[in-house]
RNA sequence: GGCCAGGUAGCUCAGUUGGUAGAGCAGAGGACUGAAAAUCCUUGUGUCGGCGGUUCAAUUCCGUCCCUGGCCA
């Protein structure tokens, strides 16, 4: 685990190399076929070496929610292991971790349609009115939700109308739990804060130089893309939608793209803090690979000897 | 060299009829159950360009110097 720019995917190679494994990714970015450059996504020649998976799942118009990610990956981990080899997670999702380790509560999937009519109430009264709407239905929902917190707002809201049970109530009820793994939790995480910064810096550029531009430009002359949709919502494209729309120039776009890659890491950053049992390496360490493949060896032997 | 416009938070700027100042962005911290690279919450002391003067009090008025941009030589 580890935010943006850590380098996960270097540590990842590094291990794949001297461990049978497969690569399970946990990243809600690199799920989209077509979204390369943006994504960071690995390279073809390493998607051929080190075997991957949940990597190019969807298209671009298509979304995906972290309740299908826990079954995909618990999927492919079980089909990782009947061939002997151990299943490396890997990602910045740190949502699509928790629901794969911690479970979920059953809860009906997401409604297009229910959205639809949520978001048309919205446009007219407010996301503030709607939070009244549900301290209605699930005052216990509205209570720990702020006024205009949209998504969570839509979701509880449509939770109930869906099953016309509280959101709340559901959440109460024992969840799937199904993990049947030992988890070695790892974490990249940088000594300063301003070094990782500097490298998000110099990706943004090198993504730009790689063609990021162009491949949103492409991808929006052959799907029926929206900018409200998730696939388009993920950092850097968004900010070169609206710079294809004109809404700003070249210098807007990098100072606008990198500041938004800085805040995603910041709340990847965040949500690790709160994470128990992971063990933290400095990713800008020299010998960081190295590090983390010690500590993963002695992680391993341990573990056999418990079996 | 002359004239004009500016010099206020990391950046872009607002403002103070004289009582030492506030927005947006950036940054920082936090939350997080089927959109999560999403969504949301909290967080603003800075010689108000320097030095003098007037004043009980100057970032605000006056003088002077420095810097930036524009126009004219």
């Amino acid at each position: 685990m580890g935010p943006t720019a850590s380098g996960k995917t270097a540590v990842a190679t590094a291990i794949a190399g001297k461990l049978p494994c497969e690569i399970v990714s946990v990243d809600s970015a690199q799920i989209y076929r077509h979204m390369n450059v943006g994504t960071a996504k690995p390279g073809t020649e390493l998607l051929e070496r080190v075997p991957h998976h949940l990597v190019d799942i969807v298209e671009p118009h298509e979304s995906y929610s972290a309740a299908r990610f826990r079954d995909d990956a618990l999927i492919a981990m079980r089909e990782i292991t009947e061939r002997g080899n151990v299943p490396l997670l890997v990602g910045g999702t740190m949502l699509y971790f928790q629901a794969l380790t911690e479970g979920l509560n059953e809860l009906p999937e997401a409604d297009a349609a229910i959205r639809l009519v949520i978001d048309t109430m919205a446009d007219e009264s407010g996301w503030p009115a709607l939070h009244g709407e549900l301290a209605r239905v699930d005052p216990e929902t509205a209570a720990r939700l702020k006024p205009n917190d949209a998504q969570r707002i839509q979701r509880a809201l449509e939770v109930y109308y869906l099953t016309n049970t509280p959101m709340s109530e559901l959440l109460r009820k024992p969840k799937c739990v199904y993990y049947p793994y030992s988890a070695i939790k790892i974490a990249l995480v940088p000594g300063e804060r301003e070094r990782l910064h500097e490298r998000i810096g110099r990706r943004f550029e090198d993504m730009l130089e790689l063609g990021l531009i162009t491949e949103l430009r492409k991808l929006r002359n052959q799907y029926a893309l929206e900018p409200t949709m998730p696939s388009m919502r993920c950092v850097g494209y968004r900010q070169v939608w609206q710079y294809l729309d004109g809404e700003f120039g070249l210098a807007a776009l990098r100072e606008k793209g990198v500041a938004a890659t800085r805040q995603l890491a910041k709340r990847q950053l965040t949500w690790l803090r709160a994470t128990k049992d992971v063990e933290a390496f400095d990713c800008l360490a020299e010998d960081v690979a190295d590090q983390v493949l010690d500590y993963l060896q002695r992680a391993l032997e341990k573990l056999s000897a418990v079996a």
